[in-house]
DNA sequence: TAGCTTATTGCGAAAAATTTGCAATAAGGA
DNA sequence: TCCTTATTGCAAATTTTTCGCAATAAGCTA
């Protein structure tokens, strides 16, 4: 179950899991795609303050519960890898629509490939793809 | 000479050659690395205001002339491969430098075998890494 | 289960970032 | 050099993000 990972997350940290934490990580796992801090103040108004959203969108972070995409024109938040797996993003600009995929083996050689090169640590890395998809184009 | 495609852009669209938009397209092309809309503001301060180096970054962004790289927490602006060759960034997480570096062959194929499968047509894309460079591993 | 400790929340307000209206200025074509 | 109008600076409004603090509630302990 993807929830106890992030509970088991929390109290490691010995940080306590409140209602506002479960509705906010809830939010981001059933979304499709990617939010903006701004939908997610947006939508979780009813019941969550912005200073709560904000404080626990840095922790989420910290943690490695979630990063940032940067898709379009603002970025926005989803769940990290270990919540769901690891994936990236076309962004059409005309309709808006949000495609993930998935890395293929010459992109992960490649990478190792760099990372050799440079001397450099991969920790992390992103691919944003933008055009126009099938039914735009 | 890479302002003078810059000026013919402009005119192009009947935008003006200002002072203040070369300013800020140089400031863009001196910089090593990407830089926040706020680097931007407090260097060009003395003579622009802000709402100059707002709107004109607007503009730079619809024009092409720039776009934005999202490397660790905030995005940033850099001039577009129209106007700077293409290439990806690799950021060090400890000590916060920014190393370009140019796509391989096999990431082009990748794309466009991505580019088939999904018939997604691409316009743009952008990988950025990050970890920890060789000073700091 | 009740009590205790303290992390976390909501609230209100401050600070920072971004946008806007408008009069004054200056780019660039005639 | 003159004229038209895009662009700027200024000041103020909005929007976004942060912060201090008292009230609340998570979760450990007895």
């Amino acid at each position: 179950m993807i929830g106890e990972k992030f509970k088991t997350l929390l109290s490691k940290n010995n940080l306590r899991l409140t209602s506002e934490r479960m509705r906010l990580f809830n939010e981001l796992k059933d979304s499709p795609a990617p939010l903006t801090i701004n939908n997610l103040v947006k939508r979780t108004s009813d019941t969550l303050d912005q200073s709560t959203v904000y404080r626990n969108l840095d922790l989420f972070e910290e943690l490695g519960v979630t990063h940032r995409v940067y898709t379009g024109w603002k970025y926005k938040v989803e769940l990290s890898d270990s919540f769901k797996s690891h994936h990236h993003h076309m962004l059409c600009s005309n309709c808006g629509v949000v495609i993930e995929f998935h890395e293929s083996k010459e992109l992960i050689k490649d990478l190792d490939r760099i990372s050799k090169k440079y001397s450099f640590n991969i920790s992390n890395h992103s691919l944003e793809i933008t055009g126009t998809c099938s039914n735009c184009s």
